[in-house]
Parts: C-alpha cells; structure tokens; sequence
DNA sequence: TTAAAAAATGTTTACGTACACACTGCGTAT
DNA sequence: ATACGCAGTGTGTACGTAAACATTTTTTAA
C-alpha cells in the first residue's frame, strides 16, 4: 500500500513551502527559477496525483453548465435526453455544479439564437450543446472558443465545429444496423427508405444513416431487395397521409420500410389505418408514441440512439474536465441498441445510469 | 440558488453543539431525549444533504472490497467482468478504495471455499461476489452476514441468498428475446436448445432461458418451429463433435440453435467443420471467440450480458454505499443487448463505462 | 452529603487542497 | 535616508465533516 503523497509532503522534499509547490502545480508564476526546477524534479519523481476530493471541497466554487438543446415539447425525441441530463445532475450537484436549461425551437434560427445569447449572459463555465442547426451552431461554437467557455456537444456531429468532445452514434454504422435488420425480418421486394418532411440543415445527419443502409443492402440484399428513396410531406400536413398512401401504390411490392427519424409512429398509424401493418417498419428512438407501436407490432423494431445516456455522458463529461480537472474523451460512440417487443422492457427499466 | 445547510448551521438552529448534531445523524447515542428532539425536527424541517466531498476528505479511511468470481483463465466468459471492475476501481481508488480480486475455479467447490476464506482473511469492509456454486455461495453469505460485511451479487441470482443488491439480467426475458431473434431468422423447422456439458448447479440460472424461450416459440413459433432440447457432451470431451453430429442425423429440419452459455462458439466451430453454417445460431457473450463467428457468419447473433457493466456497477455500488453513504438499488437488470454483425463494433467500442 | 461514575454536551483537530494574505529582501524613486 | 514597488516566498484559514478529546451536568453509590 503506497502512502499518500500531499503537497506538504513535496513542499519538504524540494525545501520550499506549500505555497511554492502549489504555485508550481497551478503555473501561477511568481517562483524562482530554483525553487521551479527543485519542485518539477520532486513532482517528476513521484507522479504525484492530486487529492480531487480535497481539492473539490476546498476551492467549493460551483461550476455552471449550460445546456442548449431542442425543446421536447416541440419534438418528443429530446425528452430522453433531458432526463439524462437531469440524472447526471442530481448525481452531481453534490460536487458543486449547476445546470440551466436552455430549450430551443429545432428549426428556427431566431430561436436557436435567442436561447444561445441568454446561454452566454448566464456566464456558464460549460456548456453541452445538441447542434441540430448547423450555421447556427457553428457561429454559437465561435463565440464559445473566443470566450474560452469548453464546449461539449452531443446527438448531431457537425465536422467543422471545435469542441472538447462529441457523444453520439455512428450513422453510417446505424443505417448499416438497420438494412441488417430489415434482411432478416422483411419479405424480398421493395424497401423504401422516407424522409418525412424533413429540413434541409438535417442532411447530412440524415444522409450518412442512408448511404449506411443502402451500403448494406448492395453488398448483402441486392438480390432481394430493391431499396428506393421516397420523400413524404410533413405529418403535419394533411397531405402526408396521401402522401404514403401514394407512394405504397407506386410500389405494390414494398415489403419494408426505414424511417431515418424517430417519426416512425407517424407512419405506423397511417400503416395501420391503411391496414397495411405487414409492412415491415424500422425506425429510430424509444419515445413513448414509437413504443406504442412496437407493442402492437406494427413498428417491428427501433434503433436505440441512448439520447438519456448521451446527455448524462455529457454533463458527466464537463463536470470531470471542469471539477475534477480530468481528461476527457474527444469522441465518444455509443451502441447502436437494437430494440425489439422482447427486450425493450430491459431498456426501459435502466432509469438509472451511473455508472 | 439555495444555500448550503452544513452541521454547524443545523446546531445553531438546534441550540446545540455541532457534536450533538454529529451524534444524531450517524445514530452514536449519548444524547437526551430533549437534545435528540430538537435536532431531528430541524432535520426533517430542512432535508439535510451531508456534504459527500468533506465527509470522504473527513473519514479517509480506505475501504477494502474484495472480489470473488471465477478464473477468466478457466471460462472466458468472465474476463469481461474483470475489466469492467478494473474499470470501476481506476475511477473510485481516488476515493480511497482497494480492490483485491479472489479468483476461483468455476467448477470446484474447494477452490471457492479457499479463495472465499482468503478474501474474508483480508478482512474487507465490501464483497463483490458471483455466486456461481450455490451451496456454497450460500454457505459464504451467511458468513459475511455474521461478519456484517456488505454483500454485492452480480450475474448469477440465488433467491434465498442475502445481500445487498444483486446486478444482472432478466433470465427469462433473455430467453424470449433469443427465442424472438430465431423466429426472425430461422426457417421453419426444428430449434434446438442445446446444454452443453453443464453443471448441476447451473439448472436454475440457465433453466429460467429455456423457460422464456419455450414460452415465447409457443406464443408466436407454434405453427413453424419445434423446439428440442438436447444435451451434448462437454466440449473438452472428445464426443462433443460427435454428440452434436449425431443429434443433427436425429433431427434433420434442425434450422436453428440456441445456446444459453457463452459457448456458441464450440457450436459453431462444429458446424463449420460438418458444414452445417446454414443452421441459425443463437448465443450469449461478446468473448473473442464468440466474436469471429459472429463475424464469419455462423453465429447469427449473441446477446451480450453486458458482463462488463456488471462488474463495473458492482464496485461501484459498494463504493456508492461504503464511501458515500449513499442508497443503492437492491435489483439492477441490465439491457438484454442484441448484437448482430452490424452493431458489434459499436459495443465493442465502449471500453469506458462511466458513467 | 459527597465522591465517583456515567451520561451528555461542547470544543478542537485533522483530512488535503486552494487561495488570500503576510512577510522578506532588493532595487529604484523620492 | 526613507518610502515604495515588486518578485519570491511562507503562513494561515476555509471548505464541511468525523472523531478524538475536554468539559459540564446528571446519576449513582457509599
């Protein structure tokens, strides 16, 4: 059992004070270049390591992180991941962090812009952002790095945007997931792959978990399945049931169909209206209208994206860099879970998920 | 922002003495009814929240958890779990935590018993424990009941044994869920659940996924599939080849198996030697192994037990309650994963748990 | 009734770190 | 010569709790 080495201890070996040594520690200068290379020397020697708990309770500022994200009032998948969020926050405020939310409209600009500028006045110390939209994103992520605030970002990948870490899923990998899943369970014939009414900033989210499924599908269903890209109004609309009906008599032979969003409900009722449920439905999320769905047997299965799991990681994340002054991953993937009637109950019973 | 209620504050609430106030919370007596009184209604009237950090800083003693499971070196199967507890210990040593890992022979009863006495010789103030052997996994409770040591269960669920919280999965759901699995990708015909050279003691644990499966094929599978259970030889056993051989003559619309060990692996390794790969299995466990059929293809999908997690959680519980003090959950099933080709990567990626 | 024992209560210190503050030389400006 | 600034250094206190220790009050026994 190796005894603790405190800062005492090293302030003795090198023959300075505590004062000096942490001094060092924290480069806040004011040390002569003597006691700087005796104090390295020591530190160099023994590997210290920093008591967190003790240095947590001493400097007991607390840390604001702020947290920008789509209101789920407006789109129910970003239910789960505030539930995440606030998870990780009960397990953390005993170390001293706050959390403000700042909930935005998904797909208005003014919004985004709005929630972002109030974000900022709240002077956060971090900030965990869902970047749904791109311009947008980029500029707030700008205005971040000029203010020297880390910024964690989680769901949506966005190329270009500097951040401290990212906490999401592979699409391309999870519209490969999908086509696999759709070989096993669908009759040959069609598979349709839609968009329902979708915004243009979504592409390239979008985009990859198709070239993903379609990759699948040319290496092992060519020769049962054709897949085709169809594009629906908005369910909204009244036009969107028309829309599906349309298309479905376009493609008697359609035996499958992959929903890219978490909106596979919306095509599950029309199915079920139409009474075309042999369809086989994939789709994306456990929200409680998917689930619904699930149960019935029309949605046949769903890829789990752990929303609850990316925006507890990402409050994690910032009160590890910012509390315990750990390191912390660039890039984080989580599993692609694959939900189906049997074992969506064990999914939903993890509530909890420290650890 | 609420402020901070510390023991100082409760006292002078109380007009009493922080030591009074200390004397009360942690139930030492050697106080007056009147005292007592007064302390608790300020208690109740404030939801008093111990400071976790000042408390572990204050008490520094190191808590000792021993862990005791099987030889990863004798059944992979565990290897995952080790790292998941390796995992747990780098997080929490900080907080003053030793691990010793107690390993034993799956299979025999006078190794468990001696690495059981080891570990309590160690004296340890939490034990993690996987109960494979149940007399004496049930002999050693009883002893860390007497001893009052805490006692954490992971993957193996006695009913009768006593502990502190048990972390693993829903037998019998697992079992519908492998059953669901081959009724999507098996062609009608003859499944075969197969125990293969399987100890007494296991019956329960692997009874309860026979059990599920059963019950599922006779819900959904009735008109396509019949479901046989077959007992092969051990796979050390020079007749497991042929034992396996031998049951496919017997039932020759066999189109699926399902294992419920971690030992697909010795299925699939038979079938491609017989050149059998058509026959759709089904499996448990992400051991390497396992992973290049599922690869190649012979093995169709696993689910994974999420051994690691359990491991990991298991520490983490004992630290959770040693340390912190805080209450922790007497039952935690974890997800029933599904995992095909397509998502494999995205699970195996996750080498970090935290949290 | 009084000394001793026991019970109740109050006070202090330690945990390891961070940070404000105090102090020491030394050179420079007044 | 005195005051001042300043870099470098050391000291003290706070964070909130736990636990050892010290003191007071009450009870018990002689």
């Amino acid at each position: 059992m190796t005894k603790i080495i405190r800062i005492k201890d090293i302030a003795e070996m090198a023959n300075v004070s505590m004062g000096t040594v942490d001094r060092v520690i924290h480069n806040r200068g004011k040390v002569s270049e003597d006691a700087l290379k005796k104090v390295l020397e020591v530190l160099e020697q023994i590997n210290y390591k920093p008591n967190l708990i003790a240095r947590t309770l001493s400097s007991s500022k607390t840390q604001r992180l702020a947290v920008l994200l789509p209101d789920a009032d407006l789109d129910p998948f970003w239910r789960s991941s505030i539930l995440g969020i606030r998870q990780a926050y009960s397990e953390h405020n005993q170390f001293g962090v706050a959390v403000s939310e700042y909930l935005f409209d998904p797909y208005s600009g003014d919004s985004f812009r709005e929630q972002a500028r109030k974000a900022l006045e709240w002077q956060p110390d971090g900030i965990l952002l869902a970047p749904t939209l791109r311009q947008e994103a980029l500029a707030f992520a700008e205005a971040c790095q000029t203010n020297q605030i880390p910024l964690v970002c989680f769901n949506t990948h966005i190329n270009e945007l500097a951040m401290l870490s990212f906490i999401g899923q592979d699409l391309h990998q999870s519209g490969r997931v999908a086509a696999e899943l759709m070989a096993m369970m669908a009759s040959p014939g069609t598979i349709l792959v839609t968009h329902i009414g979708e915004q243009v900033q979504n592409s390239v989210h979008i985009g990859a978990k198709e070239t993903g499924f379609r990759e699948f599908m040319a290496q092992k269903g060519r020769n049962h399945f054709e897949v085709i890209t169809v594009q629906l109004a908005s369910p909204t609309s009244p036009d969107f049931e028309n829309s599906l009906a349309q298309t479905l008599e376009t493609h008697p032979h359609t035996k499958g169909i992959y929903v890219t969003t978490s909106k596979a409900y919306e095509i599950a009722r029309t199915l079920e209206k139409l009474g075309k449920t042999h369809v086989c439905l994939i789709g994306y999320d456990l929200i409680d209208d998917n689930l619904t769905y699930l149960r019935s047997g029309t949605i046949n299965s769903l890829i789990h994206q752990n929303s609850d799991r990316q925006g507890f990681l990402g409050i994690s994340y910032l009160t590890d860099y910012l509390v315990f002054q750990k390191p912390i991953p660039a890039l984080r993937y989580l599993p692609l879970s694959i939900v189906t009637r049997e074992n969506l109950d064990s999914y939903l019973s993890n509530i909890d998920f420290s650890q």
